[in-house]
DNA sequence: CAGTCGACGTA
DNA sequence: CGTACGTCGACTGG
């Protein structure tokens, strides 16, 4: 292997590099204030400064394409030809790159009519022979063929730049079976999608390092293709001239003209003055500190020994001490007892809950192990169980564990996970690292076999703890003063509520759930035995494929709407299917997929009860845009209602034991109300002051007769528009809904606007405004963003203009009920009741309620719930009691 | 075996 | 061409 003594050149190609970190990054995130994008410029740059912590290189160069011309599309003008267009926000990042890349010393290289990796071919070549260790970064497969002894590859995971996998000769010979020299000549036989070179017909990779294994060479494989049997040997003897045109254009060129010979690539020293200024202009804080770290490290000896251990840990990441008993003690007086400075905390999770937690200031960070039964932590219990403030990242998770562990933990006065869905709740992730990353800029080391620096250790959770309190108060920095109040008052005091409802669970009645589900399954078979027999054969009624099989060429049906991978045979298509062509195999496959439907949900229930007899969803707080929460494992707030047998599944959600009924509570008409609110119109507003039913008021109103005289489908359609209102419906969309003229649907929104005009201007308003700042925000202040209100782009626009439009009413009805909940809780809690807050539905609120307790726990909830919020109209609450949630139902 | 799609349950 | 979710089975591609 390399000797650790020789130099190490370090070369890259900046174009592909820069395009990797392009994807990994959210583009929305990284925008500085001239509406520059910056993702690209900041995840290489990012990731540069690992590899100059981690690999020290004593010389270093940059290379980039000059454009997507050169000497191999001259041959092939298809070359690449399958790349679509370059980004527009990718666009203008690369001279901004060079430039920061100039100011920290490093080399940039092109060259006319050549590609990147030609010049790193070059370089990594010359490297070798003067005696260097090279390592080439390059996200092209191609760089494989330079691998050998001295040059290692590092290639970006799938993940994105952050993370790179290292191919020495052993890695590759490994992954391909072969040496690095001949990847290319499997690449020439296999093809590259990503280069527009196509292979050789039905000759994968296998098929590839068989040949060449077998033969020694492309050529030889060439010379010998008429030893090879079957269809491929056939296909192999027709295209070879493919193969040899693809094994001229992936060869690499090694001897390029360069003005620079390695030894010109020493490390120089960072030009302090123009980074500081480039990257005030790029708006990168945490980047130029660890550049200007770097700097004064190396200062003007770049080849300094030492220098990288200097910047390999962020400023300031304290030793993390092990600590029991008195000292822990000790610790926790001297750091955790200021009300006014949290402390960062953190919970190791292992198989049976926690082993252990890291607890973090700023300066000083502890490894605390813990198993349960100890009683030498009476500091630590206490500590956690009173108000001093911790932070921490998924506060929820840690209350439950540390909770079952017996262990109270109060105080929460920071959640990385929630205040970092507050900042932008449409984000994919939400781990520790990711944020770190994306916050900070830093990276926080993960044990991971591919990565980068092997890590021999798992990242300690004190030091978890740490950055978790440096997020907190970075994310409180970057939070606006009402996102800030809807963390502190809202989210962050539901946290506990939340724990608890998930630790109780709801009880459920297994024989009624497992006979329900023996009934829907006979109900399916039997139906399933109908439909076969209508058509003569058996096929999976499940599968889309084999429905459009007998629908369409079976039995010759008009096409539905198209899909993706054919034509729809959703529920609506049948539906239209049964009235032109009808056809009792239709009614019979609707039914049967009610059925088995409706059974897998109640299979899924049942699986689900736990040995308490009780099913524990999970809620997640930060898993919607708009501020509600969502129920995962089980999700409990999509169980069936409407079809008759969903009343028979919710029959199973009963009341525990000790309990004397299960009290629902829901909001009648929330988003209709919080529209009323907002819009200030001022017949809605009366509608609902009139204490009428709703949809019968509206209907007089727009279709001039007296309430009394409302028909039912005239309700139908007045409550289909209400309702379509805040989802910003159409009038198409309201005719296909309502299966009514198009005509008369445009006619039903213009008389229902001549009479709610606000309610018009409002949504308008909403969206306009929208727009303007680039978010939309709720009555209480929870924001949430939109980019493409301003996209070129029809369809994402308008699709952002109608979840603009609702964000704000079904975000403050979110918020509405979350009030109501900490409400409902605090008052319990107060009058040290025993009843409890099992689920919530969205509008719904479902109790346990304790014997003797009913009047009190019915009353606190409607008195919360409806007084959760002051607005223009009431906030009608309706209440039922029951043995289970269906009987509790109204 | 993981990821995607169609379908469908809820507010 | 109506918002917000989660979950299932079938299918696809590695």
């Amino acid at each position: 292997m390399s000797d650790e003594t020789k130099p190490t050149l370090l070369v890259i190609d900046g174009h592909s590099l820069a395009f990797r970190a392009f994807y990994a990054l959210p583009v929305d995130s990284f925008v500085n204030r001239e509406g520059q994008h910056t993702n690209a410029i900041h995840g290489f740059i990012s990731m540069l400064l690992s590899l100059l912590k981690n690999e020290k290189p004593t010389h270093l160069a940059v290379a980039f394409d000059i454009s997507r011309f050169s000497f191999r599309t001259r041959e092939y003008p298809e070359y690449k030809g399958t790349r679509s267009e370059t980004p527009v926000e990718f666009v203008g990042q690369i001279p901004l790159l060079q430039e920061a890349l100039h100011a920290m010393g490093i080399t940039t290289i092109t060259k006319e009519d050549f590609e990147a990796d030609d010049i790193l071919a070059t370089l990594a070549v010359r490297g070798r022979d003067d005696g260097y260790r090279v390592l080439v970064v390059s996200g092209d497969r191609d760089a494989i063929q330079m691998v050998n002894d001295d040059v290692t590859l590092l290639y970006p995971s799938a993940r994105g730049v952050s993370e790179l996998t290292r191919y020495d000769r052993d890695k590759v010979f490994e992954r391909y079976g072969i040496e690095p020299h001949q990847y290319p000549e499997i690449a020439a036989l296999v093809g590259e999608t990503s280069d527009n070179l196509i292979g050789i017909d039905k000759v994968g990779e296998k098929t590839a390092v068989k040949w060449i294994n077998q033969f020694g060479s492309l050529d030889e494989v060439i010379a010998h293709a008429d030893e090879i049997k079957g269809v491929v040997g056939g296909n192999l003897r027709e295209q070879k001239e493919r193969a040899m045109r693809n094994r001229r254009l992936n060869r690499l060129v090694t001897d390029v003209e360069l003005p620079v010979a390695p030894r010109d690539l020493e490390r120089r020293a960072v030009d302090a003055e123009a980074v500081r200024e480039l990257f005030d202009k790029l708006q990168f804080r945490t980047l130029l500190e660890r550049v200007l770290t770097l700097a004064d490290a190396s200062g003007a000896t770049p080849d300094a020994a030492g220098e990288g251990a200097v910047v390999a840990a962020p400023a300031g990441l304290p030793v993390v001490r092990t600590l029991v008993d008195e000292e822990l003690a000790f610790w926790l007086r001297k750091h955790a007892s200021d009300p006014a400075s949290p402390v960062g905390l953190s919970v190791e999770y292992g198989a049976e809950g926690v082993v252990g937690l890291g607890i973090s200031s700023h300066d000083e960070s502890a490894y605390v192990p813990w198993a349960t039964g100890r009683g030498d932590y009476v500091a630590l219990e206490a500590w956690l169980d009173a108000d001093s403030p911790k932070v921490l990242h998924d506060a929820k998770r840690a209350y439950k564990a540390l909770s079952k562990a017996g262990l109270a933990l109060t105080g929460i006065a920071g959640d990385t996970r929630v205040a970092a869905w507050l900042l932008r709740p449409g984000r994919t992730s939400f781990a520790l690292t990711d944020l770190v990353y994306e916050q900070l800029g830093e990276t926080l080391p993960v044990a991971d076999p591919n990565q980068l620096v092997p890590a021999d250790e798992q990242v300690s959770v004190a030091t978890e703890a740490w950055y978790t309190l440096r997020l907190a108060e970075s994310f409180h920095e970057s939070l606006d003063e009402g996102s800030r109040t809807v963390l502190t008052d809202l989210e962050l005091p539901l946290v506990p509520v939340l724990g608890d409802m998930e630790l109780t669970g709801v009880a459920a009645d297994h024989p009624v759930l497992a006979e329900l589900s023996t009934r829907l399954g006979e109900t399916a078979a039997g139906l399933a035995t109908d439909a076969f027999a209508e058509i003569g054969r058996e096929v999976n009624l499940g599968s889309p494929k084999q429905l459009q099989e007998v629908l369409f060429e079976q039995l010759e049906m008009p096409r539905t709407r198209a899909t993706k991978t054919g034509y729809s045979t959703d529920a609506a298509s049948l539906a239209d299917l049964q009235e032109k062509h009808p056809h009792p195999f239709l009614g019979l496959l609707l039914q049967h997929r009610d059925a088995t439907k409706l059974r897998q949900i109640i299979d899924t229930l049942d699986k689900s009860i736990a040995d308490d007899g009780r099913i524990h969803t999970t809620y997640d707080q930060t898993g919607t845009t708009t501020g509600r929460i969502s129920s995962v494992d089980p999700n409990l707030q999509n169980i069936p209602v409407k079809a008759a047998v969903g009343r028979e599944i919710r029959a199973a959600f009963v009341h525990g034991p000790e309990y004397e009924t299960l009290l629902t509570a829901d909001y009648s008409q929330i988003e209709m109300r919080i529209m009323a609110h907002l819009s200030g119109d001022a017949g809605l507003i009366e509608a609902f002051n009139a204490g009428e039913d709703l949809h019968r008021f509206v209907g007089a109103r727009i279709f001039g007769v007296e309430p009394a005289d409302v028909s039912p489908a005239m309700r139908t359609k007045v409550k289909a528009m209400s309702y379509g209102l805040a989802y910003g419906l159409s009038a198409f969309g309201l005719s296909k809904q309502l299966r009514i003229e198009s005509s008369e649907a445009k006619q039903l929104m213009t008389d229902y606007f001549e009479r709610f005009g606000a309610v018009r201007e409002y949504l308008r308003n909403v969206v306009e405004k929208a727009r303007e700042d680039g978010y939309t925000e709720t009555i209480f202040g929870r924001r949430r963003p939109f980019a493409d209100l301003k996209s070129p782009n029809r369809v994402l626009r308008e699709n952002a203009e109608r979840a603009a439009l609702n964000a704000p009413i079904q975000g403050s009805a979110a918020d509405i009920m979350k009030r109501a909940m900490l409400g409902v809780r605090s008052e319990l809690d107060e009058r040290e009741m025993a009843s409890r807050v099992l689920l919530q539905v969205h509008d719904e609120m479902i109790v346990e309620v304790a014997p003797g307790e009913v009047d009190d726990v019915r009353d606190i909830v409607s008195r919360r719930m409806s007084g959760a919020a002051e607005l223009r109209v009431p906030l009608d609450v309706s209440v039922g009691l029951g043995g289970s949630w269906d009987a509790a139902a109204h």
